[in-house]
DNA sequence: TCTGGGGTCCTAGGACCC
DNA sequence: TCTGGGGTCCTAGGACCC
């Protein structure tokens, strides 16, 4: 038996995309391959931020959630794009999609990072060599670059990714988190941010090792459960497992904006709650789900920023139903301070077949046997609908990546150039 | 004339129930 | 004659991540 692959133990990689908006940019337009790439919101309005950036513009010092104003100043010939989600959603998919070729076992985490749990693919070869064919997939198919993390469990396959970009392949063995992980300060860690490494650093707290060889119970103190996670996990241990089906149990759907200015006129804030509810009721439909909490949020000039929600009496998806809970919980709450951003999230989702069904039973009594039938089948339909999929799953024609190790030209890059002649929306 | 928009998970207090 | 100890639900906010 390989020695990579251990009697009781995982490989798990993690696949994280390298710039991934500003890489999808560069792969459909050649021509701004090797320059200074940003991706902006808006250009036109004040309040953009960089989203993301090119290798080349990180070295000048462009930074991601940079505003976009000071980037700028920083670099007067900054080429800056506006984001064009649907196609990096049609991307990630088939991103996707590729790694599922080699395992079976792919969680999304995000559009542009996922795991793979490659623990029962011993027959394609070493999990470097695993590592290696992903990698030179993406490329040669995507025309994309990525930084793949080899580890025993997901921390640590996170915490690799991270270490070399871009097209960086690292392993990081638990034996190896003493000498690699312990001298790096505690905010390095996925799950630590600013406040949390000041309080941890309060008591003393300030490495990666430190927070190893901590007291649990006082960690436990100080930062509840999550602390004693986050210890747990500087001792190179994490239990989470490979869930291929965590993408398809979302919590929440919700949609916000910034306001171009400061606004304090009561029928302008509602009117924006009118166009918010029509994008969250779209996305709703499109998810077909249904929701029975509602909640809305309101950030004030002074970025203030509350939230207010409330328990419905019976689920809705529809726009208008939304927007009056909107408008009635904002109403109730505002108190006529100048606003700088609305938003709508809906939360206690629940797939619409279910909830119909759940309506039916205040009318008449169904049987009990149904109930599982029904379940499965709304999973299945909200499983490959195509939303998650994406389209450009079906659109390719698949073929098995391992078994013809040559090329497979029905899924290359070609079919982003295709796209590019299709007209697909450029607004480049 | 700084700081977007999409999420997840956790905490904590009060209401309410047994 | 001063009140326990569970538990769940609802709401608000905070921290964090990409």
């Amino acid at each position: 038996m390989n020695e990579m692959y251990p009697k009781n133990g995982k490989v798990i990689l993690h696949v994280d995309m390298n710039s991934f908006y500003a890489s999808v940019e560069m792969a459909y337009d050649s021509s701004l391959k090797g320059k200074p790439l940003a991706i902006a919101g808006n250009p036109e309005e004040r309040r953009g931020i960089i989203i993301t950036c090119s290798y080349e513009a990180r070295k000048l010092g462009i930074k991601t959630t940079m505003p976009l104003w000071e980037a700028k100043k920083l670099c007067p010939n900054l080429i800056i794009k506006t984001p064009n989600f649907e196609r990096y959603r049609t991307v990630s998919a088939a991103m996707f999609d590729l790694l599922r070729q080699f395992s079976s076992l792919v969680e999304p985490v995000s559009i542009d990072e996922g795991y793979v749990d490659i623990t029962n693919c011993q027959e394609l070869g070493s999990p470097p060599l695993i590592a290696e064919l992903i990698q030179k997939r993406i490329l040669e198919m995507l025309d994309l670059p990525c930084s793949i993390g080899i580890a025993p469990n997901k921390f640590l396959a996170k915490t690799a990714s991270d270490m070399k970009k871009p097209m960086g392949i690292t392993i990081l063995r638990k034996r190896d988190v003493p000498k690699i992980l312990w001298p790096l300060d505690v905010e390095e860690m996925h799950g630590v941010g600013k406040k949390t490494a000041d309080k941890l650093k309060g008591i003393g707290i300030s490495t990666i090792g430190d927070l190893a060889q901590s007291n649990e119970i006082q960690v436990k103190a100080l930062l509840g459960i999550n602390g004693v996670k986050l210890r747990e996990r500087a001792n190179g241990i994490d239990k989470r497992s490979v869930d291929p089906d965590s993408v398809y149990d979302f919590k929440s759907i919700g949609n916000s904006t910034t306001l171009p200015r400061d606004i304090s006129n009561q029928r302008e804030l509602i009117g924006v709650f009118d166009k918010l509810s029509e994008q969250v009721a779209a996305r709703m439909n499109r998810k077909q789900v249904v929701a029975t909490v509602i909640g809305i949020t309101i950030r004030y000039k002074n970025r203030q920023t509350i939230t207010r929600s409330q328990k419905l009496d019976n689920p809705i998806a529809k726009k208008n139903e939304i927007f009056k809970a909107a408008k009635a919980l904002f109403e109730r709450h505002w108190e006529g301070n100048s606003v700088r951003l609305l938003g709508i999230t809906m939360t206690g989702l629940q797939e619409l077949d279910t909830a119909v069904k759940q309506l039916d039973l205040f009318s008449y009594e169904k049987e009990a046997e149904k109930e599982p039938l029904l379940n499965t089948m709304s999973k299945l339909k909200n499983k490959y609908g195509k939303n998650i999929i994406g389209t450009a799953s079906s659109r390719l024609n698949r073929k098995p990546l391992l078994t013809d190790s040559g090329h497979d030209t029905s899924f290359n890059k070609d079919f982003l150039q295709e796209k590019k002649s299709n007209g697909l929306p450029r607004k480049d």
